[in-house]
DNA sequence: CGGATTTGACCTGCGC
DNA sequence: GCGCAGGTCAAATCCG
């Protein structure tokens, strides 16, 4: 562990420095191109996983007062004429390019879905996000109606869920998330907003730059990211690439009574249980033992995570180990770090890399990365 | 009374 | 072009 934990740090390092000089690049390239003084000068991160704390600057570039122009949503009018009401963009073309090659990436990351499997009564996860119910659907093939839920944290949060039963199992609450947050997060839903957004990275880092052209090959290559024999799965099917991260495995009495995710030594087992969608291409993935989400009494201490939402730290302690124990995840994790060090680099204005590489090993943050490390020194 | 939910209508993409 | 299914909208309704 202390080795995997030095070779982490080193790779964070890595991810570091070259954060760095892609920032120092992209602000010569600004100011080459834009050449507007009143801009500030250090640009907004990558958004490869804007699921994490953004500066207010940021968030009001985004969300200027016309709501129309809100940004990482496909569905941008054409109609309000935005470009024409802002001089600002309309003389930065290289902020357009940039604006726009966001979008992009952030159209990518909402194709990119990530489903979590868990068994739960609640007719939904507490997540620690606030969601407004938008519609309801029944779904072919499926008594149970679907509820799409919208997150209502942010006015123009592209973030979307939906909820429904498994068909096969009443018990099995499926929760499909989609998008990424562009607004703060309280703790209690960092964890599983850096769970799915580190899922959605690794399956678009493995699926990139075509996953909709050809989805043969990119579920290929999306293969060869995760390793088999596990419960994250994913599903290169049309029209989204999904990643399932099944927290259900083994039976519902036997994980009620552990009621703990074991991160250690999991022996192989049964495959995982069908997905609802069995037209999809899948494959075996992580593995992870099986354990409820009903949380449920336990001795052990709770873990460092979801504090004071019940069985959703196992859940999200679940899932995050589903998708760090990968060793080559280190596509979606260098993405969720680099989004924080652009979230503390704004904060504090002079970025110290050093001081990342402490928190991510050390502190609690309900990130992937922490649960990662908090996995490996347990 | 304001916010959340419900639910029928509408839009869009896809297969035939 | 048509029908189907998934997804979204928005007026009506509910609820604290």
């Amino acid at each position: 562990m202390n080795e995997e934990n030095q070779r982490l740090r080193g790779m964070l390092a890595q991810v570091s420095s070259s954060y760095q000089a892609l920032q120092m690049h992209l602000v010569a390239l600004m100011q080459a191109q834009a050449q507007q003084p009143h801009r500030q000068a250090i640009a907004p991160p990558p958004r490869h996983s804007s699921i994490l704390p953004s500066s207010n600057n940021d968030q009001e570039e985004q969300q200027p007062s016309n709501s129309s122009t809100e940004v990482g949503s496909p569905r941008r009018s054409p109609s309000t004429g935005n470009k024409d009401d802002d001089p600002q963009q309309q003389a930065a073309p290289g902020w357009l390019q940039a604006a726009e090659g966001r979008q992009q990436q952030e159209a990518s990351m909402r194709k990119a879905r990530v489903s979590v499997r868990a068994r739960s009564e609640a007719p939904i996860i507490a997540d620690g996000c606030q969601w407004r119910k938008y519609g309801q659907k029944m779904a072919k093939g499926n008594p149970c109606p679907r509820a799409y839920y919208r997150c209502t944290m942010a006015n123009a949060c592209p973030v979307r869920k939906q909820v429904q039963r498994c068909a096969d199992d009443r018990s099995i609450l499926i929760t499909t998330y989609e998008g990424t947050h562009n607004h703060p997060l309280p703790p209690a839903a960092m964890a599983m907003a850096s769970t799915t957004s580190a899922a959605a990275s690794m399956l678009l880092s493995g699926s990139m730059p075509s996953a909709d052209a050809n989805s043969s090959s990119s579920f290929l290559q999306a293969r060869a990211v995760l390793p088999s024999n596990g419960m994250a799965t994913i599903s290169a099917s049309a029209p989204f690439p999904t990643v399932t991260l099944d927290l259900t495995h083994g039976p519902p009495a036997a994980a009620a009574a552990t009621a703990r995710p074991q991160f250690h030594h999991v022996p192989p087992l049964q495959p995982p249980p069908p997905l609802y969608n069995h037209n999809q291409s899948k494959f075996s993935g992580l593995h992870l033992s099986s354990f409820s989400t009903d949380g449920g009494a336990s001795s052990e201490p709770p873990p460092p995570i979801g504090v004071g939402i019940g069985g959703l730290a196992d859940t999200v302690s679940a899932a995050a180990a589903a998708i760090t124990a990968d060793p080559n995840f280190t596509v979606a994790l260098a993405a969720a770090i680099t989004s924080i060090i652009g979230g503390q680099q704004q904060q504090q204005q002079h970025g110290d890399g050093q001081a990342n590489h402490n928190n991510v090993t050390s502190s609690s943050n309900n990130t992937a990365t922490s649960n990662n490390t908090n996995s490996e020194t347990q």
